[in-house]
DNA sequence: GCAAATGATATATAGGAAGTATCGCTAACG
DNA sequence: CGTTAGCGATACTTCCTATATATCATTTGC
């Protein structure tokens, strides 16, 4: 059995007319009694009845008919599930992030992703730089959000993100009032930071910095979570340099300031597998190079 | 787009290898490569990822592989569905019955009915001769369960069952004592009977019967209804004559003999169009006949 | 009883699916 | 690093079969 034999007898079905059906198919009559015989011989079930004078269906038929129309709809179905999932309209998305992207970077580009494809199901998982990599690896995210660099020759990264570092600072902070602040007037608070390991790309950045006025940060207390880096600050146990994206994590009791002179560019870079060529990630992709800041 | 070709495509998407999937199918390995280029033409999708060295799904691949599988199964579902239906496996019955029937001829068919065919919803309308006939021909039931004689060429009947005629009595009835009742013994009674227009056989073979004994029956009441009729009887309202499967109905008060002497058969036959070969009817006709009784 | 309508049949044709031979590329191996 | 085995694509041929043409057979309506 093959489709066109459905085709065709579906069309019979429909005319209960042999030529006209025929017409209607772009064929000649004798070929497409032809094909519904054969149908018929398959099925060993008489479709149609025939007198020379009217065609109806028989109840077996009737059943058929149901069916046939079933089947020719989902091919249809097949055919623009294929086609949508090739364009990347359909299916799923497992993202990683660094927590820092979880302020600005991470939600713009999900509601624009989203925005373009609401049929993709997209999962997030916050995940240090390491972990994001060997999930990558291990096919567990698509994508992931972190700061460079990436050293693969199976990975391919892109930066979209640079912004400067900022000073975080309690609200009643001498160094608030301050009209300009360089990074020299740091050199004998306390500091709050995120643990080398954890946020590797930052911890150096900070470091270069602080070394650049000969002075290293007295660090008082450690926070991997942004959120309690923050509420550190706020509870005044000292100030915190932090990419500038976190400043729309507005917490009471914290104010930011740009450092004098400082040209700091922190970077956050997509990476994923070079051998993807999922026409989801192609398009998250796409989407997120056009929306860099 | 033909079946063939999604017959290819799921047995390559198994093997994930053309010449294995080419050897599995019992064709050669090009032919099978060209189907599936057509495949992905006609789709304008790419269904695999083609190195030299290995075959792999794409993300469209995959969501199209489910699609294909259901669409395979659909059509054997569709063939067996034809299949069934032509045997009489699957269907509608719609019966018309007399009353009489009802006690034991019909449920006796309908049980061994049910037994073999338990796919075919059948629906039961009590109605009398006439209303049957005009509902075979709208095509409203399929059978009828009356009286003969039909007379119609587009009707054929059968008669599936004869029965005596048995006299119904009051159970304190001076006649339920006597050894053998003729039909002599029943001229200065009172009669409970059908109306004539309701039960037209079974009235006039009464009639015969009683001016073969030289008497008309002195009919006190009419009842259309059986459970009427024989309550009736209990209510000392009268005797009655009825076909013997009455008897089945068991009602206190009411008790049934033979006439000596009397070789009335009742008959009842089975009505359906001559134009009709649904594989259902003839499937219930058949078994009707099998055990006729 | 003849003509029109309609589906089946017989035969011829052509379009395309399958077969054969071969190429081109990759990866594993000595 | 060249060689070889593996595998899918390509070029070309063959053969099957779906289609076309012509005709027949049957029914029905005038």
């Amino acid at each position: 059995m093959e489709l066109r034999h459905l085709r065709y007898f579906v069309t019979v079905a429909e005319e209960l007319h042999f030529g006209r059906a025929a017409k209607r198919l772009y064929i000649a009559q004798p070929p497409l009694s032809q094909q519904i015989q054969q149908l018929e011989e398959e099925l060993e079930v008489l479709l149609f009845k025939r007198s020379h004078r009217r065609v109806e269906l028989t109840d077996a038929g009737q059943a058929f008919l149901g069916e046939a129309y079933k089947i020719l709809d989902q091919v249809e179905q097949a055919k623009l599930l294929a086609q949508r999932t090739a364009r990347g309209e359909i299916g799923k998305l497992a993202l990683g992030f660094v927590s820092s992207t979880a302020f600005e970077l991470l939600p713009r580009l999900l509601y624009a992703y989203r925005e373009q494809y609401p049929q993709i199901h997209v999962s997030l998982h916050e995940m240090e730089k390491d972990q994001q990599i060997a999930a990558l690896f291990a096919r567990q995210i698509q994508v992931g959000l972190l700061r460079p660099d990436v050293d693969s020759s199976e990975l391919c990264s892109e930066i979209i993100l640079r912004e400067p570092l900022l000073l975080a600072l309690p609200s009643q902070h001498p160094l608030v009032s301050k009209d300009q602040i360089s990074i020299h007037d740091l050199v004998h608070e306390t500091f709050v930071l995120q643990p080398r390991h954890w946020a590797l790309g930052l911890y150096d950045h900070v470091m270069k910095l602080c070394h650049s006025a000969d002075f290293s940060p007295n660090v008082k207390q450690e926070a991997a979570d942004t959120y309690l880096l923050i509420g550190l600050v706020a509870a005044k146990m000292g100030i915190s340099l932090v990419p500038a994206s976190v400043q729309s994590l507005h917490s009471q009791g914290v104010v930011y300031r740009r450092l004098e002179g400082d040209t700091t560019q922190i970077e956050t870079a997509m990476v994923w597998r070079r051998d993807d060529d999922s026409p989801v990630v192609e398009a998250f992709l796409n989407l997120a190079q056009q929306e860099t800041f």
